[in-house]
DNA sequence: CTGAATTTTCAGAAATAACTGAAATTACCG
DNA sequence: CGGTAATTTCAGTTATTTCTGAAAATTCAG
């Protein structure tokens, strides 16, 4: 399969970007190719678009579904199988930061509030910084999940409100009204 | 130097987080061990700490100054740098997502721009996905810097709002009511 | 069941990233 | 300035990650 110049950049690109988020080139490409094709594709056209290995293929795959970003999708009369994005870019955002949380923020969560159950250590800078930190991710953990609960047509509106709700908080509220969740 | 149980745990920790973070072993516990710092520590104390070379050490310090989550702080009477994080968690808070924008977002939102510029290329589902994905990238940063506008205090108020702000917005607003920035 | 098609696993090779010590450069005290 | 302390750079080494081809495992049509 030769892919057309428009997707090959795109795909060149998130490759290149790959290790910055986190990921590797190959699962970047990957990605992309997938996110620009309309219909599913299956291991062998990967490979053969992108120049890789079949086995370099389904290890990029593995983790791309453990990632929750591809899914697998069986096309009738194909025993091969077949993989796709999600359609809603609402989706994949929402799955893409649910991944990041799970994998670079709740570690860092649990080990702080363990540091904190072992007591006082002599230092207490240190232990109020670690609590501070933990104070700080937990409201911002749960300001996002927050939102996420949010329907997207919702959340589109508070977006796009910006700055905006600012003022509208300060007409209704008194400092921290919601401290009882 | 040989550092206390709490520290030293929290240092391994980021050190082992760091390559999910995106930056090596090495800078992250460079910045644990900062962060938990009451007082700037200067690069031979780092070294001793941390059980790395003089000049690893001096690299990850560069790393962290081009991050700017760490500062150069010149002690009186003493002729060596010394190294501290910002006091202020929300400040860092704003650095952290600044230079990840910078580096994680702003290439990929130049490169989808310039493939839409480039014109119709065939593919009509490719462009569409393209435009959706940059219009989504631009919305959600023009949120967080509505949102990184405000003061801390009326961030905090607004972030432990939570899901309420919803319905705050229902009351005021049609929809898109902001579309003229 | 059988066997061909397909996918996964994995040991080793290739590529990349991190780290070190020595040398070069820079900063600054007297 | 001169000289020493401090920092940075960088070539080479070590460690880690990614990728491949071959073999093993799985799937499924007949």
């Amino acid at each position: 399969m030769k892919i057309p110049p428009l997707q090959q950049e795109f795909v060149l690109h998130f490759g290149e970007m790959g290790s910055r988020w986190g990921i590797n080139r190959t699962v970047g490409q990957i990605y992309a190719l997938l996110f620009l094709s309309a219909d599913a594709l299956n291991a062998d056209q990967i490979t053969e678009a992108l120049g890789i290995s079949r086995s370099n293929a389904s290890m990029g795959l593995k983790e791309l579904q453990a990632w929750r970003l591809v899914r697998l999708k069986h096309v009738p009369g194909d025993r091969k199988d077949h993989f796709t994005t999600p359609d809603d870019l609402w989706e994949i955002v929402r799955i893409l930061i649910e991944e990041r949380k799970k994998r670079e923020i709740d570690p860092t969560l649990t080990k702080l509030r363990a540091l904190e159950m072992q007591g006082p250590a002599g230092d207490d800078y240190s232990e109020a910084r670690i609590s501070e930190l933990r104070e700080m991710i937990e409201m911002m953990t749960g300001f996002y999940e927050d939102m996420a609960r949010l329907e997207t047509e919702k959340l589109v509106r508070l977006m796009t409100y910006g700055s905006r709700i600012a003022g509208l908080i300060d007409k209704v509220g008194g400092v921290f009204p919601s401290k009882n969740r």
